[in-house]
DNA sequence: GTGAAAGCGCTAACAC
DNA sequence: GTGTTAGCGCTTTCAC
């Protein structure tokens, strides 16, 4: 197991001399092993094992034109956000012999741009994306190159490919809307500049049409740090008691800042919900740890990697021209979810 | 720029006949740009802006036996607790045009062996793994293919190749010190069977020798969910209070499960510090957002990333040979963070 | 500063 | 079920 000379300079032609057959043989067994009898594979596989042999998957992908990367963006790793999509998107890749490659966008479009061009170099067999808005090159790059793409986070009528997600607007709408049930009056929304992030936006969006259909004015409250810190939430409810005449529930953009805000109402007295309603959006772990539990919109996040990786799966395995089949887009739903904060 | 006929099959010999030069005047345009004039430079560029060129990395991986790849595993991508690390590895490591592959192994020893095998196959430049607990065929396979090697979030007398850290161990022995001095008398230590995970198992360590130096009994709480949930937090505290005698303090593996403990004092009506002093270990966000705060042990979790990618760079740079060379293992130490939870 | 030829290690296509 | 041949698209080496 340790004899093979130097390592990391062991070829095919070696294991294939030391098993005794061609190296076609030996990319045979571990590629298609049903293709190679028992007794030649458990020799190849012995031979390997000795020399302690590993596929130069360069090569591979250079002759067959095909890797088994999959390529993916997301906003951030810092937080839990993206989390669950990206482990249930590995798994679900890994389970049938593909690896991902992650990299995060720090929720630019133009980097994800640059980022994109550097991925597509690595020869992957598919990508995913985060959010249905990118730079204008993506867009017509990926589909010129005819490559699998899958967009997650959102929906869109015309994706590049496939779109996995659930309405921003629509879930942020039906939030707002269950809190004018449970008889809030000043409902307002907390969220970073819509400009910066489209799923912000879009649940904006959602929450202005809600306070539309209900004949009230709309309250923005805008975050800084791009509205994924705890701190920012904190801030929010600093800004808020200031106000005049402050809202008795706020809607943040996300469940990172709504608890944030929560903890910022525990600690300075503030009665949530008694004074301050708030809601969040993600029912990430962290809703059902804060004190008191928040009200959120429950997202697919892992569902969405999984779905993704199926998506991916399937087209490899079909190899249908990208814009047709069914499911182009795929709406995973959300749920409302009532706890104590709202 | 989108006139290339049928991109994805842009190959670098269309950009040179565009440009009227050959392929290697492409090549070094890319690669080492001062090589090349910038009058033919600027046709170059200008060609593969025409025909959207990707260069194809398999292609020269494959001639160079060197990628622009560098593989990390860690052991979950779920939580917080290493999202800084990698960021800080990813961002350190783009800044010199290096790509970061990242897979999780799920705190797994074997599924570690097993992806990185899967990753060697990449040809990465170097591997960066997690802790200095592995399956045995990892080091000797690690060193005999002679890559750069960076193991991070501990110290170790004898690494790979480099480790980059901070001992667990003391870190929890100073912690435990710590609370003694503030006079609690029972200090409990909670965390995840040692033998699932080496870090953890140090810090147990720790957290023993300074209760032997301080002659006292230990008392362990064993968590469950690998230690990294809100909810095993939870579960501990009640656990605890089920106690006799139970402890007047608890030091927590990490901050995540810390927390968890914390919000369930706060819904239980256990005053925290007053009844239970809770320390955390991470100093992560969360624990500033804690109520009460939590005190903790600061880890220089972006710090590890940044300089793990510093260390690679200056390896690839300088091409010693790998054990060679100061700097073998960097302690970045640890600080005890006190905030009003103990 | 630029080019021509060779070949990295594997797998597709075709033999047998 | 197994082997032979050719070549993927780059970069190295050496020439100019």
């Amino acid at each position: 197991m340790t004899s093979g000379s130097r390592s990391g300079r062991v070829r095919m032609v070696d294991v294939a001399q030391r098993a005794g057959v061609g190296t076609i043989t030996v990319s045979r067994a571990l590629r298609t092993p049903q293709q190679v009898s028992k007794e030649v594979r458990d020799r190849v596989l012995a031979a390997m094992e000795a020399t302690g042999y590993v596929p130069n998957l360069a090569a591979g992908t250079l002759k067959s034109q095909r890797s088994r990367v999959v390529a993916a963006i997301v906003p951030t790793l810092r937080n839990t956000i993206f989390a669950e999509t990206v482990e249930g998107l590995a798994d679900g890749l890994r389970e049938h012999g593909l690896q991902l490659l992650i990299a995060s966008s720090g929720y630019s479009l133009e980097a994800e741009e640059s980022i994109l061009l550097n991925l597509l170099g690595q020869q992957p067999v598919a990508v995913v994306l985060t959010g249905i808005a990118h730079a204008p090159r993506v867009r017509s790059m990926l589909r010129s190159r005819g490559l699998p793409v899958v967009e997650t986070w959102d929906l869109c009528d015309d994706p590049i490919d496939r779109a996995v997600g659930f309405s921003n607007l629509e879930a942020a709408r039906r939030m707002t809307l269950t809190l004018a049930d449970r008889g809030y009056r000043r409902i307002a929304f907390a969220g970073a500049p819509p400009q910066l992030e489209h799923r912000a936006a879009q649940r904006l969006a959602g929450y202005r049409q809600a306070m539309a259909e209900l004949g009230r004015a709309a309250q923005i409250i805008t975050l800084d740090d791009l509205g994924v810190t705890f701190a920012s939430g904190e801030r929010a409810v600093g800004q808020l008691l200031e106000r005049k005449r402050p809202p008795d529930a706020v809607f943040f953009v996300n469940d990172v800042v709504a608890f944030g805000a929560a903890q910022a109402c525990l600690r300075l007295g503030v009665a949530v919900p008694g004074q301050l309603a708030i809601a969040g959006f993600g029912d990430f772990e962290l809703a059902r740890a804060s004190n008191p539990p928040l009200t959120t919109v429950r997202i697919p996040g892992e569902q969405i990697g999984r779905t993704t990786a199926r998506l991916i799966v399937e087209r490899l395995a079909a190899s249908d021209p990208p814009w047709t089949g069914p499911e182009r887009v795929v709406d995973l739903g959300f749920e409302i979810i009532s706890r104590e904060s709202a």
